[in-house]
DNA sequence: AACGGGTGCAACCGCGAATCC
DNA sequence: GGGATTCGCGGTTGCACCCGT
């Protein structure tokens, strides 16, 4: 017995929506909102499925979307995020003033993804690969270590000449170290993250996740603060957490040291989570993870991304990267 | 001008969660 | 309490457009 289809295939139009069509979805959720969408598209003579409405009033005719180019602060938005919540795209997209998840997802696959590879780090975990491979050395036989080294390198060195032959890059230029100017009131987009993080799930076994948790020895990367403060698209309608972070041009985390940290504090966290968890079920599903999670930033005063890289301000074009 | 590959984005699909009855 | 229904999310696909050859 296969899954009730949300509506009749036969006598549902699909694919493109026509202008038409979209100003009778419009006007017709200008009048009535948008209780039922299995009877929006009855009640106002489309022949398409509730799903469909929904998508394309979501996605497009929502009279608050914001249209056009990503600014650098939403850019750095979403993958201050991302390292945060993952894949959790309505979450990320709530951040943004008039961004879909849609919009967000699409951003992030097409642009983000390549950039952060041809920064070098990995867009999943946001740790540099240089950092992975050291991890796999450690957890895989030395047989294999050799074969997956080779392979890697020779994939990153294809990448490397690909990437420095496309767009003459003057790496003498970028600068991998340099502080961060200004830490002073990092707390409001701490905040931001923090509810954001605290709507997460658990996963399976229990565990919060914790990417943050993850990115220990010290490794960062983060804005130049003058690519904030040249970016005059988005003045006037940031979001809270742009404006956050644009006032400090980072954020806290905690940083466990060693594998042996990284483990009680997983310990330390999943008994917090738990406990949060039953205090939470009477106040709202998230609450509890969103009090630990600040009090984790509290005792934990190391910055992640908090090192200008100036591989921020290249185009993703230019840092175009295939790898995966 | 024709072609082919790459890119961006709108739309669809399937699943799980939430809500209704 | 449990089945039916609706909603929301994340992953994937399809297609129009762009650009280089």
């Amino acid at each position: 017995m296969g899954r009730i289809p949300c509506c009749e295939k036969e006598n549902v139009k699909r694919g493109q929506w026509t202008p038409e069509e979209d100003n009778k979805l419009a006007s017709y959720i200008a009048q009535h909102g948008t209780r039922n969408w299995r009877l929006i598209p009855k009640n106002a003579g489309l022949q398409r499925c509730g799903k469909s409405c929904r998508l394309r009033w979501t996605n497009y005719l929502r009279p608050d979307l914001k249209h056009g180019q990503f600014s650098d602060a939403e850019e750095h938005i979403i993958v201050k995020f991302h390292s945060v919540l993952g894949n959790r795209w309505s979450l990320i997209a709530a951040q943004l003033l008039g961004r879909t998840d849609n919009d967000v997802k699409n951003y992030w696959n097409t642009k983000l993804k390549k950039k952060l590879s041809g920064m070098g780090i990995d867009p999943v975990t946001h740790k540099p690969f240089s950092h992975l491979m050291a991890e796999i050395t450690t957890t895989l036989n030395p047989p294999q270590v050799s074969h997956l080294a080779e392979a890697a390198l020779g994939c990153f060195k294809d990448e490397m000449l690909h990437l420095l032959t496309k767009k003459r890059v003057d790496l003498n230029q970028i600068n991998f170290s340099s502080p961060n100017l200004n830490h002073n009131n990092p707390n409001n987009f701490n905040q931001t993250v923090d509810n954001a993080a605290g709507k997460m799930k658990l996963d399976n076994d229990g565990n919060g996740i914790m990417k943050l948790w993850d990115m220990g020895n010290g490794f960062s990367y983060g804005s130049s603060s003058s690519s904030f403060g040249n970016d005059e698209r988005n003045e006037g309608s940031a979001s809270p957490a742009v404006a956050a972070w644009r006032g400090h041009g980072g954020i806290r985390t905690s940083v466990a040291e060693t594998a042996a940290a990284e483990e009680e504090e997983r310990r330390k966290l999943k008994g917090e989570v738990m406990e949060q968890e039953e205090i939470g079920s009477e106040g709202g599903r998230g609450d509890g993870m969103m009090m630990m999670r600040r009090r984790q930033h509290d005792q934990h005063q190391q910055h992640a991304f908090n090192v200008d890289n100036d591989l921020w301000n290249l185009q993703a074009d230019d840092l175009i990267n295939h790898m995966v």
